[in-house]
DNA sequence: TTTGTTGT
């Protein structure tokens, strides 16, 4: 009996172990570092294992822009992948990311004549396992946009920045006429004019897949998927926002809007929810290294 | 201004 016990317990410790391994293997595999094409556009590293050493970091990365950009905390740490001014978890289950994480500084927005969007072009992350990975041929013909979670107008510093915001993995499907290209990116222009207030903004933003109550009174979500990657439409899609002001205070905005069409006349401050309550909806926790007593303000009142 | 799809 004793042995018994023994002898499963030891074939799913193996079991255990070898999946692991092979795990390992084709994360390994299928990392920038063993599958590049065009290496200026691809990320700087690959995934972070929380619980393990492996992939050294190669030494020529930006590993203090990112450290920048996520100086107050990692919403989640699954997939995490950086790229030169952004950094993106990546949902494999949904095919589309947890989050995507920003710095955005005045300088990230201006103007810039080296920098042209219409040279960019939707490509599917080759850094992301086939079996996960989206495809423009997902979102052709689904009625959706390829919506930008990272939004390429606060990369323009550089060509190869704007390029990395075309990845699919920062890309959702998202309602085009009446929001992305509406009242989402009423919201997005919003964040980037922030910086002429604010030298430092930090923006966090993500799909959520919420629930609705049906006919029998139960919760349901509910929500299709395009292509034969089955990629996820999100519900909606949430924004926080947090600005730090010149006396070392920050200010926090949070926003949730329904990936559907929105009249042009709602004000953005309609949208805005608690940080708590996206942060139980998604799985997350924003800005975890700020105590909440250095907010001054959230959602416009005073703390 | 910035956000994008589709068909040829």
């Amino acid at each position: 009996m004793a042995t018994q016990k023994l002898k499963s317990l030891a074939y799913i410790g193996t079991f255990g172990i070898s999946a692991f391994i092979t795990g390992t293997y084709f994360e390994r595999k299928f990392s920038p570092q063993h599958n590049l094409k065009n290496p200026q556009d691809s990320p700087i590293f690959s995934t972070v294992f929380a619980a393990t050493a492996v992939s050294p970091v190669p030494s020529e990365t930006n590993v203090g822009r990112i450290s920048q950009i996520m100086k107050y905390g990692f919403p989640g740490l699954d997939n995490v992948r950086s790229f030169d001014n952004f950094v993106l978890s990546y949902d494999k289950r949904n095919r589309v990311a947890h989050w995507v994480f920003e710095h955005i500084t005045p300088e990230c927005c201006k103007p810039n004549d080296q920098v042209d969007r219409a040279l960019s072009e939707f490509t599917p992350d080759e850094s992301i396992h086939p079996f996960f990975r989206s495809l423009n041929s997902d979102y052709y013909k689904s009625g959706y946009d390829r919506g930008h979670l990272a939004a390429a107008g606060n990369h323009r510093v550089t060509q190869k920045m704007v390029n990395q915001t075309f990845l699919l993995s920062n890309m959702a499907p998202q309602v085009g006429v009446g929001f992305n290209r509406d009242s989402w990116n009423r919201l997005e222009r919003y964040v980037r004019r922030l910086t002429r207030t604010f030298k430092n903004v930090y923006c966090c933003t993500g799909p959520l897949y919420l629930p609705r109550k049906e006919a029998n009174g139960k919760n349901y979500v509910k929500y299709e998927v395009i292509g034969a990657n089955h990629v996820a439409v999100p519900t909606h899609f949430f924004k926080v926002v947090v600005c730090e002001t010149k006396d070392g205070q920050f200010e926090m905005e949070s926003y949730v809007m329904p990936n559907q069409v929105i009249s042009d006349d709602t004000p953005l401050t309609s949208f805005m929810v608690p940080p708590e309550t996206i942060e139980r909806a998604a799985g997350l926790l924003f800005f975890d290294n700020i105590a909440r007593s250095k907010f001054s303000k959230i959602n416009h009142k005073k703390n």
